[in-house]
DNA sequence: GTCTATAAAAGGATAGAC
DNA sequence: GTCTATCCTTTTATAGAC
């Protein structure tokens, strides 16, 4: 540990550096969030804090990778299930400007060549990881049925959770929770199989396979 | 019909503007979409779009309202319901740039102050209110229950075709009109009391309701 | 309705000192 | 690890001519 002054202290301004980053966002939101402010309130001029985080989108991406981690690890432990996710939706609304920062920077990583496009990638395949892994232990107390197509259940719930999110932050009023349990007891309630009304399938007379 | 040259030509730029904003956005993303590449892209200067749209957010906010006008009158004549719908979502999926659009200025205009939130906020009821008819729709027909909670079961296919964009965005093979169509099956399969499971309730043992 | 010109600001990147 | 200094680029806004 002689390494003070050095590692622990740009540890340290890193961290800090995530939290007021997260602050500016809530501020400003994430397209007029500039690195210049969140130096400023740091204490760093704005090529010191490149130092840490070499570009803008690079400063976002570890925020948002930061709270996985913490949350994942808060609210997340080993087969906490679906009570675990709704914890971590409950925990988003008292950080608005996370889920703003998560909104926002989410859809402009969209376009293929932005630099956090693979990361959000990577993460929408590990939230559906975990999602499945609590819809199969559903599956295994006899919650739900055997019958359920996981990966298409799980990701009926993470799209419904980034939507609601959305719609949260534009109107607050909005019952996150409520809503997403809605969700989870019809997945709990129903009953398909594949060959039923399969993933890709249609309603009759859509019309949408010429 | 004297105003050629006036009134007619004003239009007709206007609308060339928001085509090519369009393509613009699809290229760049709505962040770094500028408006002098617009201008330049419909052979005029920065000031001489200004003169049609005096901001981006005013500009990108007409984009999308002009898209809604048109895909209503395209895929939701009356009491279409949910076929016209899913019919938009098809749509959707051949233009992603307006989709791109749509998702990344819908979560910029997330913080209560930005120029476009009141749009938004107006849109999502509207929006909800065409799916919630639909649903009513299917009511009448025997299609879905009674009992279904018409505002709420709205809310989720809402929520979820939101989402289900953004992920789409990111993974284009993602499937929407099959999530869709099982949202759509989860709803009218199900049959719900306001006292069952309601509004705001959650399953028991999360302790969200300390 | 559109331009030129210019303002006025700000964004992010980089080289080199301490 | 942080600063100063500087650079280049870009963005939006505005005033006034045609």
């Amino acid at each position: 540990m002689n390494r003070r002054g050095t590692y622990a202290k740009g540890a340290a301004k890193r961290e800090e550096i995530l939290v007021v980053a997260l602050e500016v966002v809530a501020k400003r939101g994430c397209r007029k969030a500039t690195l210049s402010e969140i130096a400023e309130r740091v204490g760093l001029t704005q090529p010191g804090l490149t130092h840490h985080f070499s570009s803008r989108e690079e400063l976002f991406q570890e925020v948002l990778r930061a709270r996985d981690t913490r949350d994942h690890a808060e609210y997340n432990p080993p087969n906490r299930g679906f009570d675990g996710f709704l914890a971590v939706m409950r925990h988003n609304m008292e950080v608005p400007g996370l889920v703003q920062l998560y909104a926002e920077f989410a859809a402009e990583a969209s376009i293929p060549d932005h630099p956090a496009h693979d990361f959000f990638v990577e993460r929408y395949a590990w939230v559906r990881g975990v999602i499945a892994a609590a819809i199969g232990r559903s599956q295994e107390q006899g919650e739900m049925g055997l019958d359920l197509d996981v990966a298409e259940a799980a990701d009926l719930i993470v799209v419904a959770a980034d939507g609601l999110q959305v719609q949260w932050l534009h109107d607050p009023t909005t019952d996150m929770l409520g809503r997403l349990s809605r969700m989870w007891a019809l997945l709990r309630r129903s009953s398909w199989s594949v060959g039923d009304a399969g993933p890709g399938d249609e309603p009759a007379g859509t019309g949408l396979i010429p």
